[in-house]
RNA sequence: GGCCGGGUGGCAGAGUGGUUAUGCAGCGGACUGCAAAUCCGUGUACGUCGGUUCGAUUCCGGCCUCGGCCUCCA
């Protein structure tokens, strides 16, 4: 099987194939830590998570790096209004996103750079881009010269004409063209800064990813992803920054996420549909949440519901009632049955296709009868879940987990005497006390489940 | 205004030039003390108008409509 990826600077699918097959590298534009998570953030971590995944079967060795921008003006107007420093604000965030993407599933990346730990290396880079002519200095600036690059705009598919037509923004005075962008401003003393050849100041938004790229991937690597928002201007300047800076080639694929939506309407504070992945993970569990993300195809915009979250959870439910009742049977290795799933996620990622197919392994585990079927149909599921991240707790625990906060629902302990008094009761054949104790459980959102191996229970 | 991506059955959501997506919901049946779970069966789907074609939801064009980007928002 090859593996294809739509790449946004051609715009086609295209054939993979990596620089060096022993080691693929990717890179993807991680957090801006002065907040928490919202789940718009989470939809590229979890995407590029499946990608991850997917690579390290498909090739020996896979470099994946995400960023951590820890130097930036929304950090810095944060501070101000805390009257906390800039590095509790950028720690603390930091921890809360690693806890926050673990409970999606999220594999670590290989290196998880922090901008304000490589600004030596942004500054040897704006040097060299000064010294090739691609970039200037203005009061206090540095600038990038953007009619020096030749194919500017090549990424976003736009010509300069076209970004000039259609800045809102006022030219700042020190510009030489309208276009240009910042790769080092000045810094006043009640901000960060580093000292440079132009002074003490920091660096621009998109440098940081140019040179932490360069450290970990190379001049040249092989996967460059994040929100689609991105592709311009981030990205643009990021390819233009690198390729002038390096006289090499940049990124080979480019991978964008479309857009979050929240019940139809952008997400935004104003509208009261902002939700945090903490917010989400207070009333779901983490699977339900990568589900969902993963229920739409990465390329297309998803629109996140309550109801989608809620179907979520009924497939994950289905799954892992399907594993619970084989929860005797060892599972055994799954030999071509993976080949559907694979087939699936090799074309462009397509996990809803991939989840469509856990959906009929999830049928055919139910429907298996004799030991070696079942065996083979647990293997399965398990398999193919796993290259999505999923399916990965015990099934018991999920079928009895309830959220955190808020809960006033009956313990464990109290259900499992009430259970036992049903059963103690229909061995007396007292159905009617049997259905009221029934009846006073659903009531409290328990569903029972009376099989040839006894009464089993779940949350709804 | 420029550029880009969508509009699929009750809902979500893949895909395809002619043949079953899948899940949920609904309906009928099996199983069950009754249920639940599970299994079996069941649906007039492809925004609109034209064009190409033996045949289009799938290709091409117009239109309607939704959404995104256009200098620091994943």
């Amino acid at each position: 099987m090859t593996l294809f990826l739509y790449n946004t600077m051609s715009r086609t699918k295209e054939a993979f194939t990596p620089l060096d097959p022993a080691r693929v590298g990717m890179y993807v534009c991680g957090p801006t830590v002065y907040d928490r998570a919202h789940i718009g953030n989470a939809r590229p971590v979890v995407v590029f998570d499946v990608l991850y995944r997917l690579l390290k079967r498909l090739y020996p060795q896979v470099t994946y790096v995400r960023n951590i921008t820890d130097v930036d003006d929304k950090i810095n107007a944060r501070s101000q209004e805390r009257g906390e420093s800039i590095g509790v604000i950028t720690e603390r965030t930091t921890q809360l996103f690693h806890q926050d993407v673990a409970e999606l599933g999220v594999l670590p990346p290989d290196h998880e750079p922090r901008a304000t730990a490589h600004i030596d290396l942004m500054i040897a880079m704006i040097e060299r881009l000064i010294a090739k002519g691609n970039a200037y200095v203005a009061e206090g600036h540095v600038l990038f010269n953007v009619p020096s690059m030749q194919d500017y705009g090549a990424l976003s598919h736009r010509t300069l004409d076209e970004m000039i037509a259609g800045a809102r923004v006022e030219v700042a005075p020190y510009k030489t063209h309208p276009a240009d962008f910042v790769l080092w401003k000045p810094s006043p003393a009640e901000l960060p800064g580093w000292d440079s050849p132009w002074g003490r100041g920091r660096p621009g938004w998109h440098i940081e990813c140019s040179a932490m790229s360069r450290r970990y991937l190379g001049d040249t690597f092989d996967i460059h992803g994040g929100g689609q928002d991105l592709v311009f201007p981030h990205h643009e300047n990021e390819l233009a920054q690198s390729v002038c800076a390096n006289g090499a080639p940049f990124a080979r694929y480019w991978l964008h996420n479309g857009y979050l939506m929240v019940e139809g309407e952008k997400m935004s504070k104003s509208l009261g549909n902002f939700f945090t992945v903490r917010d989400l993970l207070d009333q779901a569990q983490g699977e339900a949440i990568r589900l969902t993300l993963l229920s739409t195809h990465y390329h297309q915009p998803l629109d996140w519901t309550a109801e989608g979250l809620k179907s979520a959870k009924a497939a994950l439910d289905r799954m892992y009632l399907a594993l619970r009742n084989a929860q005797d049977v060892q599972a055994q290795d799954p030999d071509q049955a993976l080949t559907p799933i694979l087939a699936a996620l090799e074309d462009d990622l397509n996990t809803p296709l991939a989840i469509a197919h856990l959906h009929e392994l999830t049928g055919a585990l139910n429907k298996a009868e004799d030991e070696d079927v079942k065996a083979k149909a647990k293997g399965a599921l398990l398999a193919a879940a796993g290259l999505l991240g999923l399916l990965l707790q015990d099934p018991e625990e999920w079928l009895k987990w309830q959220p955190q906060a808020g809960n006033s629902g009956l313990s464990d302990a109290e259900i499992d005497g009430l259970v036992q008094a049903r059963i103690d009761a229909r061995a007396a054949r007292n159905f009617a006390e049997a259905d009221r104790i029934r009846t006073v459980l659903t009531e409290s959102g328990i569903a029972l489940e009376d099989g040839p191996k006894g009464t089993s229970w779940r949350r709804g």
